[in-house]
RNA sequence: GCGGGUAUGGCGGAAUUGGCAGACGCGAUGGAUUUAGGAUCCAUUGGGAAUCCGUGCAGGUUCAAGUCCUGUUACCCGUACCA
């Protein structure tokens, strides 16, 4: 059969749309399935073939659940906050709400032109009144549960994109979005408390398949660590200095103390302090140093001793001195830390440079030479004398802490809460309204949506404010609790907010009285498999997670984790095998590839080229591959011939059939579709094919070539959609041959193969082997010392 | 530094989990067809002076190792003074 893509697919994408094919019907009888790709941000450059092979696998998944007659939940929608969009719009003078719509535009056509089996009638677009007023709601919720507090503090702000970011935006010290450096900045900004799920973000890994890298960033990203708190008395003044430790056990070794530069006792007691002076300009080095300078100088430790301020060593009873230092940082435990030169790195390299003594109290080690950090004997420790347990002297010292009243056991995570708010103008306001008589008040919740403002200007302000405080009629309202004259919040939400709980309005994307209807939300939840990047596991997969036991909290979604499957996609590197950016020109555009290759093509491709979690060059010339074999399949028709089956065919139709139904589900899509392939040569070997047999590799090619499978099923008389056709089953029995290849091993060395029946006995197969002619002479005149036959696959007899 | 991963032909990658290494595809070579190119079809394609050697390197376990164990090297990803 000719076949001619540029006329077939878009008759088919038709076809479909006006079948609504694809619909997910809300409680339906059938058994649901809920597969869920990350939404694309709508860039201005439009999609890229990595976004293609972000949604294909979970296409072929949905498309062969719906084949088995299950009811498939697979939407797709955008992400369309963002600084991309806005700095377009400042460059351009067009306005965000236009280029929004454009690019939806445009990558709408681009997905609908590959042939993606979404639901198309629940796209959700964030930047809507009817999305973002339901992500005010759950931000306002927060409000009211204290999950949403203010604080001035030092943040992770980008002088060139001119917001604060998130801790979570600003790894490695540089900006997410412009690659700058960031600055340490004091600013009142908005958090929200995600250290207060911590711990249930963590159990919560235990009951959720999420592929184990995934699980193990999560951990990480989490961190938690267990160890205790100690109140250290000053001698100067009536207060205690709190400390957090992982090695209690090792009190009796602490010569010193190190708080961080910005910590408040220093405020508190500057008259006390001699040296204040010295100690404010260390402060202010510290601040002007960016991330990269401070890491660069890991090695070399700096600080200020306070002079005024003295600690006591509340086991051994002896006064220790207390520095600043930037090694020590306000955002983690308690900003101040009791340093063991004798058993910590950082601790050993400061206690050197300002020649503080050092001592040993845990044996094994050279302390002379370095910090020791492995485990032995306690020694110089009092009571934990002679302990060689880590653990053991961990109890005993937090039992004498705690019975002393000086400290108790602790628990610290190294996630941050979220620093919630951006100074920019193209994001969901954040409902909430400044009184100077009542102060923070929420904005009502049947005032939701806080629409954002239609405004010209979005250029953000010099001193880090948001666009809209330029607004006089958005910033100035009344309060909603006195009905004086207040201000509006002008900071709007982070990109990730609208994204952190996407995939329940998919499920009710429409409805008016609230995010989502409870009965819906039943059957649907939870989502069933989640495939994305890699990248987002850490950021967008923990802010959703957390978002979502929120709600669940509050009763008000049925599951306490909302992806029971998570898997993740390798990049498409460029056909270079450096990662795609526009800046090296490297990138192929989807649509490039469906003018000259067409949809199926493409779609083949990018699950064929390697495995489907590892990067993968692009590689046009290895595409051809596929679009002959495609082509080979339309020729079939020619082959097609008499009824019943092609005995010498049964067998492996039968092997493809589940080996292509269990690889999917493995999202092995690249050896599917090579078994495949390797059908369709033997089927040429035989010459002819059957229209059944035929109808069978239809169905299975369908879920990755699905206009061609259309069209053949259409050509051959099938019932329907063959999108909506039976998924092929197979018959155990019928997979496997009648004869097998055994191997023949002598000494482990290969040196014949036979044909044995499936499933011969042991005996029968060694003597076969032996009878064989040229395994006959080698076994002739020595001493077989053993035999050894795997069924159906090898025979290796030992001789001497 | 720490955590995770990878290493197989000229290339992308397979290998039912310890059982014939190199499936499938690309590329290449030869042939057919064609005025020519392209496309298509057929054959060959890990190396080799040939019962041998081959899965980054060095050992080990085993009748049998790409797969397991010990050591080692290189690269990739994440994270980073986390007390």
């Amino acid at each position: 059969m000719k076949y001619d893509f540029k006329q077939v697919e878009p008759k088919w994408q038709k076809k479909w749309e006006e079948a609504e094919a694809f619909r997910a019907v809300d409680n339906s009888p059938k058994p649901k399935y809920y597969t869920l790709v990350e939404f694309p941000y709508p860039s201005g450059a439009g999609m890229h073939v990595g976004h293609i092979k972000a949604y294909s696998g979970l296409e072929v998944v949905s498309r062969k659940r719906r084949m088995q007659g299950y009811n498939v939940l697979f939407p797709i929608g955008f992400d369309a906050y963002g600084l991309p969009t806005e700095n377009y719009a400042i460059k351009t003078g067009m306005h965000p709400r236009a280029v929004t719509d454009r690019n939806i535009e445009k990558f709408t056509s681009q997905l609908k032109r590959v042939g993606f089996s979404f639901d198309w009638s629940r796209v959700v677009d964030t930047t809507e009144e009817d999305y973002y007023r339901w992500t005010q709601w759950i931000f306002l919720k927060m409000f009211e549960k204290g999950l949403v507090f203010r604080d001035t503090a030092l943040v992770n702000y980008c002088p060139s994109c001119k917001v604060v970011l998130s801790n979570e935006d600003s790894q490695g010290g540089k900006c997410d979005i412009c690659h700058s450096d960031i600055v340490q900045k004091s600013k009142a900004v908005w958090y929200l408390r995600i250290t207060e799920y911590a711990d249930k973000l963590l159990q919560g890994l235990d009951e959720v398949d999420y592929l184990p890298n995934v699980k193990q960033q999560q951990i990480n990203w989490i961190g938690k660590s267990t160890g205790a708190f100690v109140n250290f008395s000053l001698k100067e003044i009536d207060e205690k200095l709190r400390i957090y430790t992982t090695r209690p056990d090792t009190l009796f070794g602490v010569t010193f103390m190190v708080i961080a530069p910005e910590h408040p006792i220093i405020e508190a007691n500057r008259d006390r302090i001699a040296n204040i002076d010295a100690l404010d300009a260390y402060k202010e080095e510290c601040a002007k140093k960016t991330e990269f300078e401070r890491t660069q100088l890991v090695k070399d430790k700096t600080g200020v001793r306070i002079e005024g301020l003295t600690a006591v060593n509340p086991v051994s009873g002896k006064e220790i001195p207390i520095y600043i230092s930037d090694y020590v940082m306000m955002g983690y435990g308690t900003g101040a830390i009791m340093a063991v030169p004798a058993h910590d790195e950082r601790d050993w390299a400061f206690a050197k440079k300002f020649g503080i003594d050092i001592v040993e109290v845990i044996k094994g080690g050279d302390i002379a030479a370095g910090a020791y950090t492995g485990d032995g004997e306690m020694v110089n420790s009092g009571f934990l004398n002679g302990l060689t347990n880590k653990k053991d002297s961990i109890a005993r010292m937090i039992e004498h802490l705690t019975e002393q009243g000086i400290g108790e056991m602790g628990v610290q995570y190294k996630m941050k809460d979220w620093a919630f708010n951006r100074q920019r103008y193209w994001g969901e306001p954040i409902p909430i309204v400044h009184c100077p008589a009542c102060g923070i008040v929420p904005v009502p919740y049947n005032e939701l949506p806080l629409k954002l403002p239609n405004v010209k200007n979005f250029e953000p302000g010099e001193g880090g404010e948001s666009p809209l405080a330029k607004i006089d009629s958005f910033v100035n309202c009344k309060c909603p609790k006195c009905g004086g004259d207040a201000k509006r919040e002008t900071d709007t939400m982070p990109q990730w907010a609208g994204s952190s709980w996407y995939f329940l309005r998919y499920i009710d994307p429409h409805n008016n009285e609230a995010f989502a209807d409870r009965e819906k939300l039943n059957y649907w939840l939870p989502v069933d498999w989640y495939n994305g990047g890699m990248e987002h596991v850490t950021r967008h997969m923990i802010y959703s997670r957390f978002w979502h036991k929120f709600l669940y909290d509050l009763g008000e979604v049925p599951v306490s984790e909302p992806y029971a499957k998570r898997t993740a996609q390798g990049l498409i590197l460029g056909p270079d095998g450096e990662k795609m950016s526009k800046s090296k020109g490297n990138v192929v555009d989807p649509n490039d590839v469906v003018d000259v290759f067409g949809a199926d093509v493409l779609r083949t491709y990018v699950l064929f080229m390697g495995d489907y979690g590892s990067a993968a060059p692009w590689n046009e010339s290895s595409m051809k591959g596929c679009k002959r074999f495609l082509e080979r399949i339309a020729d079939l028709t020619d082959l097609v011939s008499g009824s019943g089956v092609t005995p010498k065919l049964e067998s492996a139709i039968h092997k493809t059939v589940k080996k292509v139904s269990l690889d999917i589900e493995e999202m092995k899509f690249n050896t599917a579709i090579a078994s495949m392939m390797a059908l369709l040569n033997e089927i040429y070997d035989v010459g002819s094919i059957t229209k059944e047999e035929l109808m069978t590799l239809v169905r299975l090619i369908c879920p990755f070539a699905p206009h061609l499978a259309e069209e053949l099923w259409e050509n051959l008389g099938g019932e329907g959609l063959c999108s909506l056709a039976a998924w092929p089953e197979w018959d155990e029995a019928k997979t496997v041959d009648s004869t097998v290849e055994v191997a023949v091993q002598i000494n482990g060395k290969l040196r014949a193969t036979i044909q044995l029946p499936f499933n011969a006995p042991k005996e029968e197969a060694i003597a076969a082997a032996k009878a064989d002619a040229k395994i006959a002479p080698l076994v002739e005149g020595k001493t077989v010392i053993k035999e050894i036959s795997i069924p159906n696959k090898i025979i290796n007899i030992v001789v001497k």
